[in-house]
DNA sequence: CATTAGAATAACACC
DNA sequence: TATTCTAATG
């Protein structure tokens, strides 16, 4: 019942009138003039020109806070108001749920009723899936298929890498994974894989994909990539099912149109070229996708690709204060080959944005959360600051540990944003599994997940005859298990459990088919196969929470009307809103955050090789550079009223301590839009959680002489006398510089962080010290004192 | 088969 | 450091 029958009772009634562009117009009982409907309101004039370009192909280059969605929900209500298309005819695609959602709800606000009438808003992920379950046959899969999800899918090709006879060692299923989901990503097949690509992985790539793909069709599932590749391929191979929904979907409008990858792409373009009423809105400053394979040049290349388009932009900015727009600008002005775009406010207020260096990572940690709580309080009797507006934006999920175990002490409320998901955890994947099994006992992903959890005697042995069985006889797992036991050919221990699991999962399985009540069913099956015993009986410390985690999963249940409904769901939907009551700090990645804004963003960590990470840079070079520099510039324009940047000169890396550079962006940021808060440590003193309140930041703040601080200036001295790229010790938090004597070894020494320690070794400015407590190291001499002068460590 | 200690190794962002 | 993998032991 996915719409498509009334579908074609719609398309027969649906007789727009032609009207010219840009006028308003009448229209089949819609209002008379609709330049002065509700939704219009409060319109810019580029944001108004964007609304009314209805026909044909238009690109609305939006910068950060410029009204976006504001203009694309007007759009909505104005297509729909004027009589052009019908709920069911828009197809509005975004790329995370909580777009799509946010979007439904403003264009319901807009028109003031509900638009549960709009199936074709979605992720392109839903979209497809919606597509690819009407003409799953066309690709060799059942309508039921299931969506794997990463986890699953790095399980399938281990077991393809193995079945060729390969070393998973040498080369990982991991770097596989990778080049599979790049080709999916470019739409293609194995058959279409270029030849220069063929080399890759051991000359096995294009034979293991194929491999795979192949057992994927077996076990009637797939995974991300294919949902996209699937309908592409659909619709390149059958022309008369592209064509019907050429016709259904009349308007196309595609947010974040920056981040496409070249399937998504050919996607859209396959299902806009006859009517060629698309609508793309984007910004090129904010493509961060580049690894997940999105196309700048997808928008680039947009005018080409739509001779005639309409090129709207919109760079009123309603969101931040001049100088935190400054400073984005130029950060992001180092770029080169930008469609570029001006961003202008007619707000004349606001606080330069801030930075600060500390010694290390838990220092930052330490001043950002005392921070929070005095924004909070309100600073200088300024109004308070919601922990709600309050933002921690960090590079790498990793980063947030140090934010959590801070703000955990001080008993300050946060909340992870887009962390390890619920979904993800260990029991949720098992408890989903017998879900799985329940609702589809083929799935053999699931039996091997979960036969021998909790323990049931079956091992490797045990699973290996399984699958010969099944295999032998070309049936499911669970059907060959089921050959075996009739054949009494499984050993006696195992037997009898197994038994009793394949009974459960049949007895699952009718309740599934009886559309028994899930919720129930969903506890008997945790109860019946001893999964929540075996919590229960867990004596770890995280045993309670899993239950507990359990149990939430079955209340979430009540919300769908059975089992496979949740399943897709889940699917699709990774990122979990956890609506808890209570204002608290949200702390996610600079990814998460595209799209949010708050009043006050915390953008910690600002050190080279972090950010810009080492990584992207070494493995993209300059392009890798610029898409971090887009990902500052993000996190600067998240912030309305204050931003505040900071870095640490050391940070725990694997257990190991490193120093590190500011970040290269930090030299990039206007110094008449920056106040420079004195870097701790260059003025001695004890900076610190005990430190008197008085003396935080504020105060040091009006005495530091932005750029021309003696610590700015090292800064800077530092910087220079490096090269790019190289590992450089810190030019921040410099100790007092007289301490650096001349060691010899056997001299005694003291460090801040490891104590006292005796020197083994000389090399260049580097020491190596055996630590009395934390073991030999490697230490820039700088860091060190005479263990006699370590009274005199300003730490 | 399960348990466990010790070693290896890891970490960038997501639908 | 923290998690995951492997090999050795019970």
């Amino acid at each position: 019942m996915s719409g498509f029958d009334e579908h074609d009772a719609f398309e027969a009634a649906a007789i727009a009138p032609r009207v010219g562009s840009g006028l308003a117009t009448r229209a089949m009982g819609a209002r008379a003039d609709a330049s002065a409907a509700p939704y219009m309101d409060g319109l810019n004039p580029a944001q108004r020109a964007a609304v009314e370009a209805l026909d044909g192909p238009v690109l609305m280059l939006a910068g950060a806070g410029t009204g976006k969605t504001k203009a694309l929900t007007a759009r909505i209500a104005h297509l729909l108001t004027t009589g052009r298309a019908r709920p069911n005819e828009i197809l509005a695609v975004t790329f995370t749920n909580k777009a799509a959602r946010e979007m439904k709800e403003r264009v319901s606000r807009l028109l003031g009723q509900s638009v549960e009438g709009m199936p074709w808003m979605g992720t392109f992920h839903s979209i497809s899936v919606k597509i690819l379950r009407r003409h799953a046959e066309l690709v060799g899969l059942k309508s039921n298929f299931t969506i794997l999800d990463t986890d699953d899918q790095l399980r399938l090709l281990k077991q393809v890498i193995a079945a060729a006879d390969i070393d998973e060692k040498r080369w990982p299923a991991r770097m596989l994974a990778g080049l599979i989901d790049g080709w999916k990503n470019r739409a293609l097949v194995p058959e279409k894989v270029p030849s220069a690509e063929a080399s890759a992985y051991n000359n096995r790539g294009t034979e293991l994909y194929a491999a795979y793909q192949a057992r994927l069709k077996s076990l009637n599932a797939t995974d991300f990539g294919d949902l996209l590749l699937h309908v592409v391929v659909i619709f390149q191979t059958h022309p008369d099912v592209l064509g019907q929904y050429q016709r259904w979907l009349k308007y196309i409008l595609v947010d974040e149109y920056q981040d496409t990858n070249v399937a998504q792409y050919l996607w859209l373009r396959l299902l806009a070229q006859a009517h060629r009423n698309i609508c793309c809105v984007g910004d090129d400053d904010q493509s961060i996708y580049g690894w997940r394979g999105a196309e700048v040049g997808n928008i680039l290349r947009f005018e080409k690709d739509f001779p005639g388009a309409k090129v709207v932009r919109l760079e009123q900015n309603y969101r931040s204060t001049p100088h935190i727009l400054a400073a984005a600008s130029g950060v992001i002005a180092a770029n080169a080959g930008r469609l570029g775009k001006t961003l202008w406010t007619e707000e004349t207020e606001g606080e330069k944005v801030r930075l600060i260096g500390h010694w290390d990572g838990e220092e930052e940690a330490r001043w950002i959360g005392e921070e929070v709580e005095t924004l909070q309080r309100g600073r200088r009797g300024a109004k308070g600051i919601s922990l709600d507006d309050m933002a921690i934006l960090v590079r790498a999920s990793h980063q947030m540990r140090a934010f959590e175990d801070r703000f955990l002490t001080i008993g300050l409320p946060y909340r992870v944003i887009g962390g390890p998901r619920f979904y993800e955890r260990l029991e949720i994947r098992d408890a989903m599994a017998y879900f799985r099994l329940a609702v589809s006992p083929e799935d053999d992903l699931a039996f091997e997940r979960v036969v021998n959890t909790p323990k049931r005697g079956l091992g490797d042995k045990a699973q290996q005859t399984i699958q010969m069985a099944a295999r032998g006889n070309g049936v499911s797992l669970l059907e060959g298990a089921r050959v075996l036991l009739s054949e009494g050919a499984i050993s006696g221990k195992g037997a009898g459990q197994l038994r009793a699991f394949v009974d459960g999962v049949d007895r699952w399985h009718g309740a599934v088919q009886a559309a028994a009540d899930h919720v129930r069913l969903a506890e008997t099956i945790l109860e019946e196969s001893g999964y929540t015993a075996m919590w229960q009986a867990d004596k770890t410390p995280e045993a309670p929470g899993r239950l507990e985690n359990l149990k939430e999963l079955v209340k979430a249940l009540e919300q769908f009307e059975n089992l496979q409904g949740f399943l897709e769901h889940v699917a699709l939907i990774m990122d979990n809103e956890t609506d808890e009551a209570g204002a608290k700090v949200s702390i996610m990645t600079l990814h998460a955050a595209k799209g949010l804004e708050f009043p006050a963003v915390f953008l910690p960590g600002w050190e080279d090789g972090l950010f810009p990470s080492q990584r992207s840079m070494d493995e993209q070079g300059l392009k890798g550079l610029e898409e971090e520099r887009r990902l500052a510039y993000v996190g600067i324009t998240r912030a309305e009223e204050l931003c505040t940047i900071s870095f640490a000169s050391n940070r725990r890396v694997y257990g190991q301590w490193q120093s590190a550079m500011p970040s290269r962006f930090i030299d990039e940021l206007p110094e008449e839009h920056v106040d420079v808060l004195t870097p701790p440590g260059l003025y001695g003193g004890g900076y610190g959680a005990a430190a008197p309140r008085a003396a935080t930041i504020e105060d040091r703040a009006m005495k530091a002489d932005v750029y021309n601080s003696p610590g700015w200036k090292r800064l800077q001295e530092n910087a220079n006398q490096r090269g790019m790229g190289q590992p450089r010790e810190s030019r921040a938090a410099v100790i007092d510089l007289k301490a650096v004597s001349s060691f010899t070894e056997g001299d005694r020494v003291f460090h801040v962080k490891f104590g006292y320690g005796t020197v083994e070794g000389i090399e260049a400015d580097k020491l190596d010290v055996e630590f009395d407590k934390a073991g030999p190291k490697k230490i820039v001499a700088r860091f060190v004192v005479p263990a006699d002068r370590a009274d005199d460590v300003p730490f």
